[in-house]
DNA sequence: GTCTATAACCTGATAGAC
DNA sequence: GTCTATCAGGTTATAGAC
């Protein structure tokens, strides 16, 4: 009984998003008014600290509507985080494997693309980062393949122009010279007097400086380590 | 009734722990007990996520003990997140504001400590940077003034060094590059066939990266940006 | 100080009317 | 499709025996 009855469930929702692209009909319906609500509380508050009835209340409609559309909590959590992924990672992965851009060319759009991304978007760092920890098998199914990182042109390029750094050591920087800033950023707030339009500011700058420094990073002689 | 009762427990409880300094006595309290097992939970799966079923059990203790000795999840809470900003800002502000060591000798020490005292407590840079969110009040606690770390005598040698540069600029980079990988982790885990033995491998090579190439970008040339 | 038992409340999910 | 009402189980905190 229960089955057969998201069978049809799930039969009527494709037919659903089926008709949506054919009628034109401009206000949002509900599924996705609820997974606006989700896509805004669960990334403010993460998966553990969201309760459904929060997201219930900011779709302006009733908890029990809520698993009409989507089981459980915890099948729209995974909707959602699919898709903050994509926006997170969705933005490096065509730079990344450019094969008509240089090194420093893609250094430049990485830095200003996901600076600006992350601008208009908060929140999303924490919830990525976060969630990361209880979900890899999320990020494994949106990365493409294991070695797709390793194998992309960018990282070929890091390793034509400085064989001896791990090309990883690089993305790594550059990613945390983009990001970390967000992710400190309720520190920083705290222990400084800084506040939003400053930080705006500051991150701004920092679209010109990243790219700068790390071609500077790029022209440094060999480490010699120990391994 | 009940204030009273919590009076008495306070001024046993700061007897209690003078009697420890004085009393020979190996085995650790329950106290300690209870405090050590919301460390560890408190710290992995940060407050939301945390049972205090789970702290009481890991303690090896029933879950009214709990409540007897600390009163409330939240109580218990602050005491091990101020504890663990100490943990994650204690080494960093004696080393900022050292007047007897140089620019460069600070990087060296702030990126070598880090980077150690992360390796050895994996889950601290989620935990602080998480939790921060929700309580920044905490955080001022810890932070002595909030312009200590503007004055301090780090942020003076940058000035110094490089005028035209905002050092805040330079500090963030600088924990970015320690702290960020350990952040990454699990995606970079996800997405590479990276495993642990190797990520400390890196973050070892990386305590030797760190301050060649933070001297490189003290090196560049000024950046004329436009505000 | 430590335990068991339980109160009081919260939370995700479902039943059933409309 | 949407609602109200409610269940079942979990969670924090307390009462009270020892």
């Amino acid at each position: 009984m229960f089955k057969s009855r998201w069978l049809l469930f799930f039969v009527f929702q494709s037919g659903h998003k089926m008709a949506k692209k054919t009628t034109p009909r401009p206000d949002i319906s509900t599924e996705e008014k609820i997974k606006e609500a989700a896509r805004k509380v669960f990334t403010q508050k993460g998966y553990s600290a969201t309760r459904t009835r929060d997201i219930a209340t900011a779709a302006g409609i009733n908890l029990a509507l809520l698993n009409y559309y989507f089981r459980s909590k915890q099948k729209l959590f995974e909707i959602i985080m699919v898709e903050k992924m994509q926006n997170f990672f969705g933005i490096l992965i065509p730079i990344l494997d450019d094969l008509t851009t240089s090194l420093d060319s893609k250094v430049e759009h990485i830095s200003s693309n996901y600076i600006d991304l992350i601008l208009a978007n908060p929140d999303l760092p924490f919830f990525i980062l976060g969630e990361a920890r209880n979900n890899p098998e999320l990020i494994f199914k949106v990365a493409q393949r294991k070695d797709f990182l390793m194998n992309s042109v960018f990282m070929k390029q890091i390793r034509e122009k400085k064989p001896e750094l791990d090309p990883l050591q690089f993305l790594i920087s550059l990613l945390g010279m983009c990001v970390f800033p967000f992710v400190m950023k309720p520190v920083l707030i705290s222990m400084t007097h800084m506040a939003e339009p400053a930080f705006k500011q500051m991150m701004l700058e920092r679209k010109i400086l990243v790219p700068v420094w790390l071609k500077a990073i790029l022209k440094t002689k060999p480490v010699i380590h120990s391994r």
